[in-house]
DNA sequence: TATGAATGAGTCTTCATTCAT
DNA sequence: CATGAATGAAGACTCATTCAT
């Protein structure tokens, strides 16, 4: 396709980047793998549309990364690894009591979802649903960092006293995701749907925070 | 041409159903794309996989429905909208009172969830994400009547103070679906994770009643 | 694509002809089939085309003729060979001298194309092109009946002197033929082109007549 | 996902043609593309029958030309059209008399046939006849180049008393190419049916001149 | 007599991948 | 360091053909 609808200029390098940049370039792929990935789907995401994304040809990919799989691999190590340390970096930092455990996550969440964009609709497509390529990711090296301490600080509390004796702390976990990686994976939707543009990352916290801390509050 | 030349000695039947059975044939293909839909996405599912997961010979696939897109239009129209018609019935039957609602909707997702079971990943893959197939569906003819009618009762339940203000009605909205389908789209992957073989939809519910009933329950 | 495209009402008959009338179906479709022929060329004529041409259903097709090529053959069995009679039959009366033989033959054909349109762009297209489907047919069944006749008796007239000996008796069946079935083939193009809506086939033939009486008549 | 496990080795490379001769073998296309066009018809061309014929694999003529229009597009802008320029050039050197403009018209079909043997089958067959894939070229690029002019001088003539007056100038430009492309088109079929390997382009060309000079001759 | 269902082969096109330069 | 050339496999879709009814 390439060959086809531009005019071949051999030897005359495509404009808008200098030659010999380098490991940039591979910064540049693993960006533009990503905005893929995001958009469409790492299954339905083509080699192709990733170089046309970048702006280089094709075969720079394998010579990068060799393999799909192995851009694939690359792009988890070098970028998604990195994007949940945000979320996990609060959490050793915060002290036992639930209260800030669950204001460290939701502030850590809006954290991560703000530096990397990509990342909700990466998760929510690759990692919960069933067929994710990245879903043993989770279970392997995420899992045990975040969720799994999590639920065991909850049940922890709840045996104390400190927690809502009719949740399940291991679905607490679940919903403290449904309620913050789920609503930015969806934000131009509910925008576009409520004509909410008013509706930032603050306010998002702020009305989860409060859900979170009373409930709908009904009479 | 050569094929023309050597007469081609028809296969055998393949067995395992009856041929000629008519229209079930096309339910069977609707049911299968549903399958994989929601297993892979409908951008990665290739017609070859549908008809090989309902038996059958890819051009049948051409035959009942044409093309690629007609297929996922009938698939939307005689599947998917049956589905969210689940989830609005008790809304109408639901009284003004917010409780009644909040319980109405979610009881209401975890029958469409029980009786659909394709039904959460097909939404939080196609609808949710940017890029997903069927976004314009969720706008044209969901959103006005399930997400729209339940923030303009909120806002006006939180006028007359039976909601806790610190909520955005909006907001609210995304929180439900969040609580709901999002829990049971990544279902596999919770039980695995916490060796939850014990949460079934009772719980779940219970649960996140009981979360929107007074949240955390905090000291 | 049939089962696609029009929703299938099954057993209501498509409308438009009362069912069951036998072998007129038969001509209808070697109608049709000789409609696409010429229109698209027989080897890109899809037995589909020629159904649907026909407001039939395609197994119909098989059901008359078996097949691919034996409705070819039925189409020239039945329809060509008659249109070539058409021409035959003058130059068999014509006297021996060769202005009634040229004028039998520039009528005839004129005839035959106005009783059978199809046959200019048939004979152009699948006889005399290299590759054409029905070459054979006018190597064995055609060129004895009239073209081998007309050079022979060509050939006759020149050696007693009453035809001018600069032509090639052979090359002349051919300019006839060039005279009068190539500008048929090409008439709507030619109209178009020189926006000549006055040009019929009287026109053509006493402009033919002219040129091969006396040529240009140039000083 | 079955060809991804086991590793492909790549077959040896075809014999017969070094690899990596650039744009040479973009020619070789357009030339295997002509080859088959004027053989079996633009329409019942299949890309892989132009691939076959070149020695290629057929994704090398998406490759090369990215699909089976623009392909269609390349054959006319690079080959095509060159073709009529060598029909068109004689014409414009002619100078005003009818006799040296048919003369040129008459030698400069014959160079163009003899340079260009695809020419006149795929003229019959794409432009002249009903449905043909280049009609378009002719009425747009052509026939404003060659055959208007041609009829407007011939009217002009005929005006001055220098041309048959029973004859039709467009009419006459019309037989001037029954007189030329056709034959050329069906050669292999005179020279068969008359076994008449002896005509050469020589002996059509005076044949031709020698029938628009005089006519028949008739006594 | 006629047709809906079904299928294997073929066509156009895209894709991942390799290789020589 | 980078890319143009090339290819096999697979995807979407069409087609001729068969068969049971």
């Amino acid at each position: 396709m390439a060959a086809a609808t531009r005019k071949r200029i051999p030897k005359a390098r495509r404009a808008g980047r200098p030659p010999g940049d380098g490991p940039d370039q591979r910064e540049r792929l693993l960006d533009a793998a990503l905005a893929c990935y995001s958009r469409k789907g790492i299954a339905a995401t083509s080699l192709r549309s990733i170089a046309s994304e970048a702006g280089v040809n094709p075969a720079l990919v394998h010579y990068y990364f060799g393999d799909k799989l192995q851009l694939q691999d690359a792009v988890v190590q070098e970028r998604v690894m990195a994007a949940f340390e945000t979320v996990r970096a609060p959490l050793l930092r915060a002290d036992g009591n639930v209260a800030s455990l669950v204001a460290g996550f939701v502030s850590g969440m809006g954290d991560a979802i703000s530096r990397y964009p990509w990342l909700p609709a990466l998760w929510v497509r690759e990692v919960l649903c069933e067929g994710g390529a990245l879903r043993s990711l989770l279970m392997d090296r995420v899992a045990p960092a975040i969720p799994q301490v999590l639920a065991t600080r909850f049940a922890a509390a709840q045996g104390a006293g400190e927690l809502n004796p009719q949740l399940d702390p291991r679905l607490l976990v679940v919903s403290l995701v449904g309620l913050t990686l789920f609503p930015a994976a969806g934000a131009p939707i509910w925008r576009q749907m409520f004509q909410a543009e008013d509706i930032d990352a603050d306010a998002m916290r702020e009305h989860t925070i409060a859900l979170l801390d009373r409930g709908l509050g009904l009479p």
